[in-house]
DNA sequence: GACATCACG
DNA sequence: GACGTACGTGATGTCC
């Protein structure tokens, strides 16, 4: 049915960014009653556009019809001027989260919503508009924006939606004093403070507009400025020629530019009444729902009228725990009883129990699910009947309970629904759970991630603490159910009444921290935080996580027998040297042995009255005595074999073959993620013998391994954000940033730098980003103290920049109770004020976390918007090492992939933050971890 | 379960 | 003037 777009035709274009500013500006700051979301921008937008659709406007009806969005903040104009909307203010809080749900909207009126990275809506506009004019179409740009102007002409035309006024060549004139094909000109000439484009000073749009009706064009003015009468304009025009041609360069759309659409797809749509009811009724818009639902002639949706926050926050307070009423749920009929109620209010808690902490072996015991404080169920799956000691019964599955397929098969629907939102205490959890059973639950909210944006540094974020640190309530430990140690039984072996208490009472819980968090989370300023940076992650961490990594057994088996062997002999050598058997392993049977008997210098340890034997001690006895450095060697074989060949091979899954870590996304306090069971974030790759472990991990057969690690990360958000130009200048020059700071400090040429010279200043700029001292750079580089504070001052000196950001960060610190990274994440510090030892801790962890977190948050951004940009491509994201991602490719795909990777890694801070700093990635490939890194 | 040690960024 | 210090993690083995 799709006609071609031609002449007949009548495109209609969108201004969408015109429109939200509009829309944000014009109404009061409106929130979502249920959770507090900000809503008021979108309100007024979908207000707009259901005026548009009406037809209020007087212009012809359109064929064809798109809304477009900028889409990242820099384009080509950043890089033709990098003062480019410099002085724009940045985008209000509360608007910022609503800037997606303004393309949901678009897409729920079924309008075509078009944007492309790195290019301003009014390129689009100019290249739609010039293709379909080309095409011999008519058009309307629905906008006042003057910079559009220039479009006008040849069945061009200009629409102001808000005053309903057409704006034609005559109209350009009359704002401009010249014609759309000399606009340009004009404004190159005017210059424009909004968008920060120069001009010519003193130079206004009459005096631009004179100048070019005299000379014709700008270029032929710029040629003959010398004729203009008026000295000052005159010289004015020939002194800022240069300049004059870059604004024109700034102010001139791309007419031309590539697009990965057609005209004809922007064919005019039917609404489909259910979806834009759907979108309305999830925001909650009650007046403009029913307004439209009569337009379309449907049932308007009903709106739960939900409680306000502050009151949820009380009703949250005031229904007591109570575990008796707690339902269990036995049956289908129940469970649909629930489900209904679930799609009536449009949300619900969830809580999986398991029989163990790991997700990938652990199995489904039940399910528990809360919609309103103090009414919760348990549905219980596949509990064990009998006690333990029932030889013959424990196997068998408990009376009463639902089949588990049958549960699944109700609970799917709603689990997946689009509209209902499933609200979790550490959702990657439950979510991985799910879907081994083949259910994909979306969308979520994380209560422990609200809490980590909202508290992160506070406190910990697991479910008994918040409970009773939010709730003042005490939920029912775990330990009494299950025992402990080797008397310790299983989630199904629990009685399923005493397991309804418990675990509807997690559901429970759950929800009255989301109702509590929800609207918190907007005036902590924190919301972009938790929609950008830590729920998106958890589906794409959970991928990875399922997913997991190859490892190849005999590998590390073989390694493992070889190390014993080498330990072995090391052993007898350290028994024959200290002339008697001992435990190496122990280090304080270690320590008598060196400085009681065999007398030995080399100090005590406070604390616990042994001796010290750190690796940093017997470096130090190494050099004089053979024992200590045998015993090193001994302690690398003993971590290698016990922590990485042994251990790991216990972590190979049975089913997959592969390595399944766990990352916690709140695992650290500055954004980094952590990984665990196993820790696959600590690898070795520093000694030559560690780094032969990562030789067991593989890719598939006919797939490679491939590394991307960005480079020298931290130090490049140092520069940015402590404003250290040297550093700039030498990351942009593509210099040997630690040769660089020793040629600065020392007063070396680059050409005559010795490798000991770097050492140090490697090591003085690692210690700037830890928050040096000259104790902690003297023992790190083995330098007396003083010599240490030497370098440090004079490292001050050189880049003063340093100084001032320490300064700064310590005292905002101190005021505000916490820090923060340049995408808005607070790291709180509580201790700051301390007094005592403790004092210079939390000075340095303060000066350390806005760089490690921005560092984290730049990961994340690429991790999120990974999956993306590898789509359709035959590759996998594996594993996250803080600065490096892994992935496994096929062999074909391994130049695209990395291309593609490289490109979001490389723009991850974009468009949030402009960096002074370009963030570089380096790539390597590789039948395995060694290879490849 | 605390502590020491050592693997990583 | 004296504190005692590099930042952020997790896993293992010893010893109580």
């Amino acid at each position: 049915m799709t006609t071609t777009f031609g002449k007949g035709c009548h495109l209609h274009l969108i201004d969408g960014s015109a429109f939200i500013f509009r829309a944000y500006h014009a109404l009061p700051p409106l929130t979502r009653k249920s959770d507090g979301l900000p809503i008021g921008a979108v309100s007024g937008f979908c207000n707009m556009l259901q005026r548009y659709v009406d037809g209020d406007h007087g212009a012809d009806a359109p064929t064809h019809l798109a809304v477009i969005f900028d889409k990242g903040s820099h384009t080509f104009r950043n890089d033709l001027y990098d003062q480019y909307k410099a002085n724009r203010e940045a985008m209000p809080e509360d608007l910022r989260p609503q800037i997606p749900l303004t393309r949901q909207a678009t897409e729920a009126f079924n309008i075509a919503c078009k944007e492309i990275e790195g290019y301003e809506a009014d390129d689009i506009i100019a290249t739609l508009a010039c293709q379909a004019r080309d095409a011999g179409g008519r058009v309307t740009i629905v906008s006042s924006d003057k910079d559009l102007m220039q479009l006008v002409g040849d069945g061009v035309e200009m629409l102001d939606a808000m005053k309903n006024r057409r704006i034609d060549r005559d109209g350009v004139f009359e704002k401009f004093g010249v014609f759309p094909e000399r606009v340009v000109d004009v404004q190159a000439l005017a210059g424009d403070s909004v968008d920060n484009v120069p001009g010519a000073p003193g130079i206004g749009i009459k005096t631009a507009a004179l100048l070019i009706n005299e000379f014709g064009d700008l270029e032929t003015l710029l040629d003959r400025a010398d004729e203009i009468k008026q000295p000052k304009r005159r010289q004015t025009l020939i002194d800022m020629r240069d300049q004059i041609e870059l604004s024109k360069r700034l102010v001139a759309l791309d007419t031309a530019m590539p697009l990965d659409f057609t005209l004809d797809d922007l064919e005019i749509r039917d609404v489909v009444p259910e979806r834009l009811m759907a979108f309305l009724a999830e925001m909650e818009f009650r007046t403009l729902s029913k307004r439209i639902a009569d337009r379309l002639g449907v049932e308007a949706p009903v709106i739960p009228d939900t409680p306000a926050p502050e009151q949820a926050q009380e009703q949250a307070e005031d229904v007591p725990f109570d575990a008796s009423k707690y339902e269990c749920v036995r049956d289908g009929q129940a469970l649909q009883a629930w489900i209904d109620r679930i799609r009536e209010r449009g949300w619900v808690a969830v809580d999986t129990e398991t029989t163990g902490l790991n997700e990938m072996i652990a199995d489904l015991v039940g399910i528990s699910l809360c919609v309103e404080p103090g009414e919760a169920c348990y549905i219980p799956l596949t509990h064990r009947q009998g006690a333990s000691d029932d030889l013959f019964g424990s196997d068998a599955l408990a009376e009463g309970q639902m089949p588990l397929d049958e549960a699944l098969t109700l609970l799917k629907p709603v689990l997946e629904d689009p509209s209902i939102l499933k609200i979790g205490q550490n959702m990657k959890y439950d979510a991985k759970i799910f879907a081994r059973h083949g259910v994909a639950v979306a969308p979520i909210d994380d209560t422990m991630l609200m809490s980590y944006a909202m508290h992160g540094g506070e406190h910990g974020h697991g479910m008994d603490t918040l409970s009773e640190r939010y709730l003042g309530h005490t939920p029912i430990p775990i330990k009494p159910l299950l025992g402990s140690g080797k008397s310790a039984i299983t989630f199904d072996k629990v009685a399923i009444d005493e397991a309804t208490a418990y675990a509807a009472e997690d559901a429970d819980v759950t929800l009255r921290l989301w109702q509590l968090f929800k609207p918190q989370l907007h005036r902590a300023r924190v919301t972009t935080v938790y929609e950008t940076l830590e729920r998106p992650l958890v589906p794409v961490l959970a991928e990875m996580e399922m997913h997991g990594v190859k490892v190849d057994r005999d590998v590390l088996s073989r390694m493992s027998n070889a190390f014993a062997q080498k330990m072995a002999g090391l052993e007898a050598e350290i028994h024959e040297l200290a002339g008697e058997n001992f435990n190496v392993g122990s280090p304080a049977q270690l320590g008598e042995i060196l400085f009681d008997k065999m007398g030995l210098e080399g100090g005590k340890k406070g604390k616990t009255g042994k001796y010290s034997t750190g690796a940093d001690v017997l470096e130090d006895l190494a050099t004089e005595h053979e024992l200590p450095r045998r015993v090193l060697d001994w302690r690398q074989l003993s971590k290698l074999k016990s922590t990485y060949t042994d251990a790991l091979q216990t972590h190979i899954n049975p089913d997959t073959g592969r390595v399944h870590t766990s990352y916690a996304i709140t695992g650290a306090n500055t954004g980094r993620l952590a990984s665990t069971d196993p820790n696959l974030q600590n690898i070795p790759v520093r000694t030559e013998e560690g780094r032969r472990i990562r030789e067991a991990f593989i890719a598939e057969p006919g797939n490679v391994l491939v590394s991307l690690d960005y480079s020298q990360i931290e130090l490049r958000i140092l520069a940015h954000i402590a404003d250290i130009a040297a550093l700039k200048q030498a990351f942009s020059d593509g210099l040997d940033i630690h040769a660089m700071t020793a040629s600065e400090m020392f007063d070396v040429p680059l050409d005559e730098m010795t490798p000991e010279i770097r050492r140090q200043a490697k090591a003085i700029n690692f210690g700037v980003i830890y928050g040096i001292s000259g104790f902690g750079l003297a023992r790190n580089l083995r330098i007396p103290r003083a010599e240490a504070q030497g370098f440090i001052d004079r490292y001050f000196e050189r880049f003063p920049g340093i100084r001032r950001y320490m300064d700064d960060t310590i005292a905002f610190a101190k005021e505000h109770g916490h820090v923060q990274t340049l995408f808005g994440r607070k790291i709180h510090t509580p201790e700051i004020n301390a007094k005592g030892p403790h004092a210079g801790f939390a000075k340095r962890a303060a000066i350390n976390a806005p760089i490690q977190g921005t560092a984290a948050d730049v990961i994340r951004r690429a991790m999120v918007r990974m999956p993306k940009a590898i789509e359709g491509l035959p590759a996998r994201m594996l594993l996250q090492v803080h600065d490096e991602l892994l992935f496994e490719v096929a062999e074909y795909a391994v130049d695209d992939t990395i291309a593609a990777a490289r490109e979001v890694m490389e723009g991850a801070a974009d468009p949030a933050v402009k960096l002074d700093v370009k963030l570089t990635v380096d790539a390597g490939q590789g039948a395995n971890w060694a290879e490849a890194h």
